[in-house]
DNA sequence: ACCCAGGAAATTC
DNA sequence: GAATTTCATGGG
């Protein structure tokens, strides 16, 4: 990692909000406050110091890469200004978690991980998440390891994936890379496909419903109207928006269900 | 031993 | 068809 990034101007990110708040799986924070990870195939480490985002990182061409994976290009305090007329706990959620940028990741590893997290808990959807990688990603120079491929896992067996410990989700993650890699399931098609439409394709997948539609729409092809319902949310909803519907929230909803989802997981009192 | 975890498939009523 | 049970695994 023999360069250092030095992206300016940097507003409305918290990284400790952003890389740790669920919608990624792969990055780790250092003692220092700095996390290391591995986006597109390329390891980093990243820090913000007051509005300057460093990101130590093996090519100094990649900067329009970690640009676009940090969304930096939208205006995240227009968006929440929005957001905050619609309502008053969600200008509250939106204050509290306005750090969370929805980062733009790769399609198939936000449907391999979201996959992975159906009746599960992030420290353990992180640990088989990091063993899929040991097993079957590229090992890159720094000895991290790349998301594998799709085409690699599609020649898997769920007997190859016994090792990852993910139990009745293997077969789900044996499903998905088959039906992507023979391009029956065509996620790029999801980038600009009616919503629905989109939410079908990804649904022909075993292991996929609505929830993990929505999250591998939002988290993996930035459609950012979607509000994806998991336990949390709908508690969320119940209690501090009662009446409103996903659709109440707008083009940015899924901005919006981000702020909710980590202020509620802040403040579990709220649900007692 | 028991419960839950960013759900969805399989089974039952 | 809608409601309930099951599905592996690990942590509290």
């Amino acid at each position: 990692m023999s360069e250092t990034l030095a992206l300016c101007g940097v507003r409305d990110l918290d990284l400790a909000q952003t890389l740790d708040c669920g919608q990624c799986f792969r990055w780790v924070e250092q003692p220092d406050g700095s996390f290391t990870g591995v986006a597109f195939g390329k390891s980093a480490a990243v820090r913000l110091e007051k509005n300057t985002l460093y990101i130590e990182t093996e090519n100094r061409e990649d900067e329009p890469l970690w640009r676009s994976y940090f969304d930096l290009d939208l205006d995240y305090a227009s968006v929440r200004s929005e957001l905050s007329k619609l309502h008053p706990v969600l200008a509250e959620a939106a204050e509290y978690a306005g750090g969370i940028r929805i980062l733009r990741q790769e399609p198939y590893e936000a449907l391999c991980t979201f996959i992975i997290s159906q009746n599960n808990n992030i420290k353990r959807i992180k640990g088989i998440v990091q063993r899929l990688c040991e097993c079957f990603g590229e090992r890159l120079p720094d000895g991290a390891y790349a998301f594998p491929t799709v085409e690699t896992m599609a020649v898997l067996s769920v007997e190859d994936l016994a090792p990852l410990r993910a139990g009745f989700r293997a077969r789900y993650l044996c499903d998905a890379a088959q039906r992507v890699s023979s391009g029956e399931v065509d996620l790029e098609y999801c980038r600009t496909a009616e919503y629905e439409d989109a939410r079908a394709e990804l649904m022909k997948i075993t292991g996929v419903g609505v929830k993990v539609a929505d999250c591998v729409l939002l988290f993996g092809l930035h459609r950012v109207e979607a509000f994806p319902v998991d336990v949390w949310m709908k508690r969320a909803m119940e209690k501090l928006f009662p009446g409103m519907q996903p659709s109440d929230f707008g083009p940015y909803a899924g901005i919006a269900q981000q702020y909710i989802f980590h202020y509620s997981r802040r403040h579990p009192e709220l649900f007692d």
